[in-house]
RNA sequence: AGGCGCGUAGCUCAGGGGGAGAGCGCUACCCUGACACGGUAGAGGUCGUUGGUUCAAAUCCAAUCGCGCCUACCA
């Protein structure tokens, strides 16, 4: 009602990426907004509000009523449209219908009657989930269970005569005046032989019949039950097999009715507290013992629901769910993750009829009218002039409305023109993909099946994904009463609205719940102000005339030769992360694409790529290198913000603006990969080489953390190396190093006397020196070493133990054979270089 | 009562048969001309417990303990 919770923004969020992800991979994306205020939410809302003005409902009639709806609607319905549009929700607001519009009734009118025609609609007495608050039938699936702590009852029924009897254990015994029945189990011994084949209803003294019945469970109790056909389901069945009247004690209202006899007018609460003392004083009190059970309540105003027996509409859900089974069982709609689908599969098998109606006003009014003169049901589109039957005039509507659920299913088809054959329709049934919670596979997706499937012979929608659910610390609804749920909206003005999309993102793993939490919100603020930054640092080294940064200029159209290591390592990164990315998203694994868009941006952009081609950007000579940078520079940034996009629409619609050469919205740039100007780098030789000149600096900067020397003390180094590669990629790199490592001098030579005073690190084939003349400290460096070399014996352990195991060596795949030897062979390599440094130190500290 | 899911670093969580990961927090050193909402380096885990399958188990299977959710007519 006008408020966006978390779990409503998750939603939101996830379909938004989707859709602007698939869009920006050229699909053609209908995003619908779906914003459903019918049924009783809505009307106690309004009720509500109506009661603190001193209006009364009942008083001012239905129709002005409904007319106080529209009213409300009209004034608050767009409050969670907005909040949504905040959210940067790209659905198509245009397009946005509302159940109870016109053109959506009479597709609601024109099922309910094809429905009834077939049969597949009917009217009965049957016991149904009542709300005496609400005052209205609700379906199983708005009840929700609470374990309450209450008691056991045993009361005693005796034999018409006043003795013995039958003891009988409820948790209700307000219920017993409308008793018409005890039951026990046939094969019961206790009751084989009984003096009386009725007993006596205490309270009421009404002599009421034993019936035996294989349903009773003979172990719970003393083995007897009382029936109560007009507030419990199962009692009513038992009322229909044995012929047994039904009372109705307890009214609409939720108080005593005339039955009740001396109780009417009480409150059920009441009593059952009078039914208790007066049992007690009778001396048919047997016991009373505590006792936890579940008891069902509303869950739109929390009142405990009473089963009551009514006269209500009901769809046959059984032939259509067998369709719904069917086309998930062959694959016409997948539902992902998989482990939802036995949940579906579960209740749909289980399925019972669907109670419709509501006893509320707000809502669609259901198309049925009684002849008064004859009695005859007419159920028609429009409304009926006069009785088909005998003519006569006097028609009288049916006042229920229906379930709010009963219009949702139609949503797929209602909202794109049906039952005309629209363009839109034909476009967009059925759907690729529903995207939601799993607390509305029951209540919503299954029924779109249902509906979807018998009135477009097709199913709404290819595939459903499942997300999780974010939940409080009790793992209940989140409500803002509790004060230990977090209000997106707060989240959003505290940190922005793309942190909270890319936490919600990061956090959608697949098959868990969310807990929200601030701190990752936290960190997630951190790093699209880190996006902020290094573009700006980007902005400022693009030239306003650097059309190949984006557009229509192409992919680094320059000489392969003038691209530096760093621009041809990070084009070949961003290669794969667009493969991870669109990967990820096309399985729904969002919260692989946020990390790998992570680890991207902040640790191989930022960490690496813009420090190493910085000493290129401030050369002040420039030439055709720096061009070169500069458009892989530029070209880089765009691919990141487009397939960040998605995830963060806000900042990267802002920073596309300013990058030079764009035209448009991001929202309408394709996708790195679809981009037809991209050149795919598939390069292997500028990856290893990358590797081995971080793997150098590393080291470097892992001594100079170790022995704490100060960033701005430039360094002397020397490397060694057998290799001639190894020693070719270095020359090659040299002032790449000296940079990165913050080096005075470097030297690079195949062998040599070792440095007398350094400390040393080895990566790969290249031993490095760290100069330290005069500043070493001996027994540092030597715990640094012995720290090093503990990790080595360590690994080289798990190592040997495999390569000493015959049936490794037989049974295990021979790349993994290899893979291990490989290792072992580095290992035991650095370990033997690593101790004859030690051994130097050693001896240097002696 | 059944079904499903979860127990991995201090916290929040990824991963899911062959090298234990991220973010936050923590420690040390740095305000270097995009960014201190920052940089560099570092410490920290017998992956709930017990068995089993396997050459190999955090990962698969079984049992068990703890937690959560969904479903159910046990009065």
């Amino acid at each position: 009602t006008g408020v966006l919770h978390i779990g409503h923004a998750l939603d939101c969020t996830l379909q938004d990426i989707l859709s602007r992800y698939r869009r920006s991979r050229g699909d053609n994306v209908l995003w619908m907004p779906g914003t459903d205020h019918a049924g009783i939410a809505t009307q106690n809302v309004v009720e509500r509000e109506l009661a603190e003005q001193g209006t009364d409902r009942h008083e001012m009639g239905r129709e002005k009523f409904v007319e106080a709806v529209w009213q409300w609607r009209e004034k608050y319905g767009g409050a969670i449209i907005n909040q949504l549009k905040r959210l940067g929700s790209s659905c198509d607001w245009q397009r946005e219908r509302f159940t109870m519009d016109e053109g959506l009734s009479r597709a609601v009118r024109k099922v309910f009657v094809q429905l009834y025609e077939e049969g597949l609609i009917y009217r009965g007495n049957y016991i149904v989930n009542w709300c005496p608050r609400c005052h209205t039938a609700i379906s199983d699936l708005e009840v929700e269970h609470e374990e309450v702590d209450g008691h056991l009852w045993h009361i005693r029924y005796p034999f018409p005569d006043g003795t013995g009897g039958i003891v009988v254990a409820t948790t209700r015994p307000e219920t017993m005046v409308g008793d018409t029945a005890v039951a026990v189990h046939p094969e019961d011994e206790r009751y084989a032989h009984l003096p009386s084949e009725t007993v006596m209803l205490p309270l009421m003294n009404r002599e009421i019949p034993i019936i035996r019945d294989s349903y009773v469970d003979m172990t719970f109790g003393s083995g007897g039950l009382k029936v109560t056909p007009a507030h419990d389901p199962n009692d009513f069945d038992l009322a229909v097999s044995h012929n047994l009247p039904s009372i109705k004690v307890i009214g609409d209202d939720g108080k005593m009715t005339a039955e009740a006899g001396k109780y009417e007018g009480l409150d059920r609460d009441e009593c059952r507290e009078a039914v208790v003392a007066d049992l007690e004083a009778a001396g048919l009190l047997e016991k009373v013992e505590p006792y936890r059970h579940s008891v069902g309540h509303c869950y739109r105003c929390n009142t405990a629901i009473e089963p009551n027996l009514s006269l209500q509409w009901f769809v046959s859900v059984k032939p259509l769910a067998e369709k719904a089974i069917a086309a998930v069982e062959n694959g016409e709609t997948r539902i992902i993750p998989k482990m939802w689908e036995k949940s579906y599969f579960d209740w749909m098998h289980n399925i019972r009829d669907w109670c419709i109606s509501r006893q509320i006003w707000w809502g669609h009014q259901i198309p049925a009218w009684t002849c008064e003169d004859c009695q005859e049901m007419i159920v028609a589109i429009e409304t009926p002039e006069k009785c088909p039957a005998c003519q006569g005039k006097r028609l009288i509507r049916e006042t229920d409305v229906l379930d709010t659920w009963f219009s949702s299913a139609l949503w797929p088809f209602s909202t794109m023109g049906w039952p005309d054959s629209t363009p839109l329709l034909k476009t967009f049934y059925p759907t690729s993909v529903l995207v939601t919670g799993f607390d509305i596979l029951r209540i919503w997706v299954a029924k779109m099946m249902m509906m979807g499937i018998h009135f477009m012979g097709e199913v709404p929608f290819r595939e459903v994904y499942i997300h999780a659910l974010v939940q409080d610390e009790e793992g209940k609804k989140m409500s803002k009463s509790k004060g230990n749920v977090s209000d997106p909206l707060e989240i959003m003005d505290t940190y922005g609205t793309d942190a909270f999309r890319f936490t919600l993102a990061a956090f959608a793993a697949q098959g868990r719940d969310i807990k929200m939490s601030e701190k990752r919100v936290e960190g997630y603020r951190h790093f699209v102000n880190k996006l902020w930054n290094a573009s700006r640092f980007a902005l400022m080294h693009l030239p306003e005339g650097l059309e190949t940064a984006a557009g229509e200029g192409g992919d680094t159209p320059i000489v392969e030769t003038d691209l530096s290591l760093p621009d041809r390592w990070i084009l070949a990164r961003r290669d794969q992360t667009m493969d991870s990315v669109s990967q990820a998203l096309d399985e729904y694994r969002f919260n692989e694409a946020a990390s790998a868009l992570y680890q991207f941006v902040w640790h191989e952009f930022c960490d690496w790529y813009l420090e190493a081609i910085k000493p290129r950007l401030y050369d002040e000579a420039g030439g055709k290198k720096q061009a070169a940078t500069k458009q892989v520079l530029g070209r880089v940034l765009r691919d990141i913000l487009v397939m960040l996009h998605p995830i963060t629409p806000f900042i990267t619609e802002e920073l596309w603006h300013r990058l030079p050469g764009t035209t448009g919205s991001i929202m309408k740039a394709a996708f790195p990969a679809d981009d037809p100007s991209l050149i795919r780098r598939t390069d292997a030789s500028a990856e290893s080489e990358m590797d081995l000149v971080m793997g150098i600096i590393t080291g470097i900067r892992n001594i100079r953390g170790e022995m704490n020397i100060a960033p701005s003390e430039l360094l002397t180094v020397a490397i060694q190396s057998k290799d001639k590669i190894t020693r070719d990629i270095i020359k090659r790199h040299l002032m790449l190093i000296h940079h990165m490592a913050k080096l005075s001098a470097l030297t690079i030579e195949s062998s040599g006397a070792r440095p007398k005073a350094a400390a040393t690190s080895i990566f790969d084939q290249a031993t490095i020196f760290v100069l330290l003349e005069g500043v070493v400290d001996f027994s540092r460096e030597s715990l640094r070493l012995e720290k090093e070399m503990g990790k080595i014996a360590t690994e080289l352990f798990g190592v040997t133990k495999k390569l000493n195991n015959s049936d490794f060596l037989k049974k295990a795949p021979e790349a993994v054979v290899e893979k291990v030897k490989e290792k072992s062979a580095a290992l035991l390599e650095k370990q033997e270089k690593l101790q004859s440094n030690l051994d130097r130190i050693r001896a240097m500290e002696g």
